[in-house]
DNA sequence: GATGAATGAGTTTTCATTCAT
DNA sequence: AATGAATGAAAACTCATTCAT
């Protein structure tokens, strides 16, 4: 996995002391944006990184490239949550669909992504992975409607939103019970995906109504 | 009864045009947390108001007077939800959970109560109403647990947690789309309550864990 | 004069020590700007002005905005000075070219412009005072051609760059020496207006080439 | 004389890359200073130049000793512009001056000198180029006053202040255009130069006055 | 009761300068 | 000799809060 490692096509490789200073901004700031959203004082992922503001700024000339930075990390470790997940998809369907939304819960704490104002990251890097993940979950539901293992009218959008509703901090709460409840949530979920459901669903939004937000908003949630 | 309207205990009378500031006041800032965050500028609440910076100071001695004024007035009207989901409870329970989520979702622009970062309330009228809602969604369970309508293994703060994972905006999505999604979640969830269920779900967070976070906190983040 | 009076266009009216601290900032940003450039670090004004930064924040929005506005009230004043001299322009043509640039020398501390850097304002009550005064030196001139009294060879813009040469300050002088050096220039400038001149300039920039410059930028120099 | 190289006198001979920087540096600091003053941002001046700002460093300890430099480098080119013009002193005292003051502003890019604010080099180089300049204007017009071609009120140091006057940029000006005005400015000056004057000069300073400054800051301006 | 105004205390951003490679 | 990196200090700009009208 590599989500913290500048893109290898243009970044002149860092040195080894910045290289550590860059992975310290980037942790403080995933924690610092989930506790308290992207508007928090940059002093104080600063000061949590153990840097000074000014090394902030030379890596990250303004707050949105920070925020970019997090949000294709996040969506990197997204991507590799949904690709392991995809590998027993032809076994158990349904099981893969678990095993991707329980990652997502387990490693919420990494997936610090833009969760509630600010501007919105539109880096082409970002829309890349989400398409990746987008194409991922629909394999593993096309696995799940051909052997009748999961209700055939669930779309990926749907495990995105999904994930974006339960993965979000429920603040205020102690970590574990916020686990625990977004646990128990998903269960009651996963029962209901299974082929004999009773209910029918609103028509999910069109692939053109979505293609505009998919990838520069709606996953950035996650 | 009306949300908005200052407890009829100790408040002297507001003067026509002071009642219509304190609505615009209580209906920007709503808008303005839902968005933003309760850090939100109250500069920024006041122009959507348009109303003066000090006309709102006079009104709310301070940020967290309006975030409390802002959650009871969201509790009040998921109260109102809950008690109108409930009369229906005897005829058929898993409709009045449907009933009551689905208004949680088609009234949630009306509750923007703080939903990350900032101080949470601890107003005494906050608490009464949380109990309050709490014990009405678990006489709706309780219904359901006899009526073997319902999957047994939910509780009340389940159905709060949950109606609090669907409720919260997914920034930077078209408001439409965003419930949309919502909704056919909260379809897949309701299937998933039938009591034919076959997954078990982890222990629910016991009443002396949640209690200390049921009142001030957990149930702010509906 | 009213130079220092906002345009009665649409400013509502500022109260009374409102309008006090605002005609501080202004003259403590002129002597700033003719001391140190533009550039100034804007603490400094509003610490010579006795208000808080924030004072004059409110009153300035950005830096532009006191430039231009500094800019504005110096151009008043020149549009003053030339009409002043106009009125003797028929008795002696060449005493009111006299006149105009001593007054110019000699209010050179209230003309403080933005002198060097910066970007130029471009506010449409700037341009309309360079054309007001572009066509009163012009009058002026009219008149001396016609009475034989000044060379033909002059132009306004002509009379516009010496004043916008001889009012600059020059830094690390005295200002009395800088005066007496700027004054005697004058002088033998002056002579060389008058008629009998024997030396051919070159041509003057058309008018197509100043039009351009001459209300936004070259006139700032003043 | 050429004006960027560090003089023998101490200098250690720098290697062929070293010195291709070191004149980068200082034409981009010569370029930078009149655009924006001497109080550029220093990294501003070394990407002009495409060398990294501790380059900058290493040749140039501080703010200071880059301004004295380019000072220096003005001067230089000052005193062969006044001794070129000397040559022609006999034959035509009027065509000498004239050629002194045309001469600067043909160069006037390159004596990118402190114009306004920052603190004056008092580099003892600077002094002895500037004692040199003002004698040999000195000599040419005493060549005048001898031979009746000037008009006899008129100093050396008037000379300088013409010169510091016409050529500091008109900021925002095209160049072609300030040089076409500054040029006709001073055609105006030279009619006005001849011994057939008819107006009265102010007193100029005396030496007294100006020897504090004449080294050290009034020519800096030039 | 409402508002224009002022200000102190942040937060953001830039810059000069030094250090280690 | 040159550069990438780091930082403290300053400057730009914003915001919560109080005061006087």
């Amino acid at each position: 996995m590599t989500a913290s490692t500048p893109s290898g096509r243009s970044a002149p490789r860092l040195r080894a002391d910045a290289a550590r200073n860059r992975a310290q901004i980037l942790a403080a700031a995933r924690a610092a944006f989930r506790e308290s959203g992207t508007a928090v004082p940059l002093d104080e992922i600063a000061r949590r990184a153990g840097v000074n503001i000014a090394t902030l700024y030379r890596r990250f000339p303004d707050r949105d490239a920070l925020v970019s930075q997090v949000v294709v990390d996040g969506f990197s470790l997204v991507l590799d949550l949904a690709r392991a997940a995809g590998r027993t998809a032809q076994t158990d369907p349904l099981a893969a669909v678990e095993s991707f939304l329980q990652g997502m819960i387990d490693n919420r704490e990494l997936l610090s992504l833009p969760l509630i104002g600010g501007p919105m990251t539109s880096d082409p890097h970002a829309r890349e992975l989400q398409q990746q993940i987008a194409a991922t979950l629909e394999d593993i539901l096309a696995e799940g409607r051909g052997s009748e293992a999961l209700r055939h009218d669930i779309t990926a959008v749907d495990l995105i939103a999904t994930a974006a509703l339960i993965c979000r901090p429920l603040p205020h709460l102690p970590p574990g019970q916020a686990a625990t409840l977004a646990t128990r949530h998903l269960g009651v979920f996963l029962d209901g995906l299974r082929p004999e459901h009773t209910r029918t669903l609103p028509p999910p939004p069109t692939h053109e109504e979505m293609s505009a937000h998919l990838v520069t908003e709606e996953t950035a949630d996650l």
